[in-house]
RNA sequence: GGUCCCAUCGUCUAGCGGCCUAGGACGUCGGCCUCUCACGCCGAAAACACGGGUUCGAUUCCCGUUGGGACCA
């Protein structure tokens, strides 16, 4: 494919939403793939809401994801210039004309439409109004919308969307809609379809919302004599009532700081967002970057909507349980010198980190993350869960110590005399640390997964977690040793 | 209200007339492993919205119904 130009543009009215971003990531699969350019374009003509820092949360956004421009930003607020310019030449060429009608007609005649329920469409009271009668009315200083003049004959306007098919729409369904308000303000239709002609944009690859006006747009388009791109439209995300996700009916979790918040990696993100309405016919489900910019294509999109199985209130599926879980298998499966950066951010910011970590004990730290990684789903984990690893003030969960601890009278007994082995042992290693737990557990008959329970929350604070053998060597001798004699001593009663 | 779009397990999806007693993934449930949990492995329950056609044969093509969504205000 020759020259692919494609874009994202958002409105700057608030946070990136993750159906934004999968709209971002799906331009920019197919521009790298084609070797074409992605570009920024921010739509912030709605001078009332776009704000500032909404367009620095958007452009963060895009950039934690990894998802890197080729041109831009524009703006579209800077090239109003060129879209009164387009009314004006539609106006001149005879494709447009002044309506004069006041809010307060055109919402009495609506009503009775309404009423009578036939459908609402402009009637063209001004399209047929004589050059006198204009002059009049504009002499008289009266305010004036411009209006597209829709074709009045049999025919229809043919989309070839390159996901949905072919769509028809009937000249005689669109009604001379509005390009530009009576304070020059211009519509989206006309500035989209303007911008994107002034960036000579190739394929436009946006939400299917669009589809019903892009025959409108597309009027436009020959109207003014521009080149018209390739239309592919995508299926929605909506929630799991197939309401359209929002952030103020669901909160944090729709938007893509959170994920970053959480402790998600970025590509797993966007792994995640790319399967909600794009599959390869092996409906495979992990891939990297390489992989899916070669991989994608735009016969992959579904047509049908797709749902953010997302729960409000489930504390452990937070999210959508897919994205946790592709998000775990990363974090299990990425080489480990891909991990830890995350980690040591996750754990600087936490007030974990130690500089030797990089340094004389990063071979310590390495297999510690590798040891419990398989256990935890997100990056966050690390400094919470993982918590007993990197410090020594963790918390213990008052399950397990009842379970564990208090339970069995003899585990008070039992695990100060293995402290006492263990300070004995020549070597502290899985071995011999093992071995002392067994003839323990021999000599005082209690079973060895008593004693190993026990171990595990006096060490840890949890229930949970890794075989405590190399858990014990993660901590080490030292520290183990004082963990276990300080819970015998405080917890174990 | 008008116009447009969509319709396979709870969710994401594969399927583009016979390969389908419908495949994969997440989730759920059971089992193995085992010192716990997780990973891993094995297994189970779970879907073609409905009704007409077309065809030797429809999940797949056409029409209608129903349901959902979008756009226009």
């Amino acid at each position: 494919m020759e020259n692919v130009r494609v874009r994202f543009a958002p409105s700057p009215t608030g946070y990136l939403h993750i159906g934004g971003a999968r709209t971002a990531l799906y331009n920019w699969l197919f521009a790298r793939k084609h070797k074409g350019a992605f570009i920024l374009r921010i739509e912030d003509t709605d001078t009332e809401r776009s704000t500032q820092s909404s367009i620095d949360e958007i452009l963060d956004g895009m950039r934690w994801l990894g998802i890197d421009w080729d041109e831009g930003p524009y703006y579209q607020s800077e090239r109003i210039g060129r879209h009164q310019e387009a009314a004006r030449r539609l106006l001149e060429t005879g494709h447009a004309y002044k309506c004069f009608c006041t809010r307060e007609e055109l919402e009495a005649k609506r009503g009775h439409a309404l009423k009578e329920k036939t459908d609402s469409k402009y009637d063209g009271t001004c399209r047929r109004l004589s050059d006198e009668e204009i002059k009049k009315r504009e002499d008289r200083g009266m305010p004036y919308v411009v209006r597209f003049k829709t074709p009045q004959t049999d025919g229809a306007v043919v989309l070839e969307d390159a996901v949905y098919g072919t769509i028809e729409k009937r000249y005689a369904d669109i009604e001379d809609f509005v390009i530009l308000r009576s304070d020059g303000h211009p519509l989206y239709v006309l500035s989209n379809a303007v911008d994107d002609n002034i960036d000579r944009i190739s394929h436009v690859l946006r939400g299917q919302d669009g589809i019903a006006n892009t025959p409108k747009q597309i009027l436009i388009y020959d109207a003014l004599g521009f080149k018209k791109p390739v239309f592919a439209h995508m299926s929605l995300t909506l929630d799991t009532k197939k309401a359209k996700i929002s952030k103020r009916k669901h909160g944090e979790v729709v938007t893509v700081a959170y994920y970053k918040e959480r402790g998600f990696l970025p590509w797993a993100l966007c792994n995640f967002l790319a399967l909600l309405g794009w599959a390869t016919s092996d409906s495979r489900e992990f891939f990297t970057r390489e992989e899916m910019i070669e991989a994608f294509s735009l016969e992959g999109i579904s047509r049908s909507n797709a749902i953010f199985n997302y729960t409000a209130g489930d504390p452990k599926n937070w999210t959508d349980p897919k994205a946790i879980s592709i998000n775990a298998r990363y974090m299990s499966m990425l080489p480990l010198d891909e991990l830890i950066p995350y980690v040591r951010d996750e754990l600087k910011s936490s007030n974990l980190w130690d500089d030797a970590w990089d340094g004389d004990k990063k071979q310590w730290f390495y297999s510690v993350v590798d040891l419990i990684r398989t256990r935890l789903h997100t990056i966050k984990d690390f400094s919470t869960l993982g918590r007993p690893y990197f410090a020594d003030d963790y918390s213990f969960e008052e399950a397990a110590v009842q379970k564990n601890l208090k339970k069995e009278p003899r585990i008070k007994d039992s695990i100060s005399e293995l402290a006492d082995m263990f300070e004995q042992l020549p070597a502290f290693d899985l071995e011999s640390t093992e071995h002392a737990v067994r003839e323990l557990s021999e000599k005082l008959g209690i079973k060895a997964g008593l004693i190993i329970n026990g171990v595990r929350t006096a060490v840890t604070g949890q229930a949970a977690g890794p075989g405590l053998f190399e858990l014990l060597m993660a901590v080490g001798r030292e520290r183990v040793i004082a963990r276990i004699r300080n819970a015998a001593a405080h917890l174990c009663t």
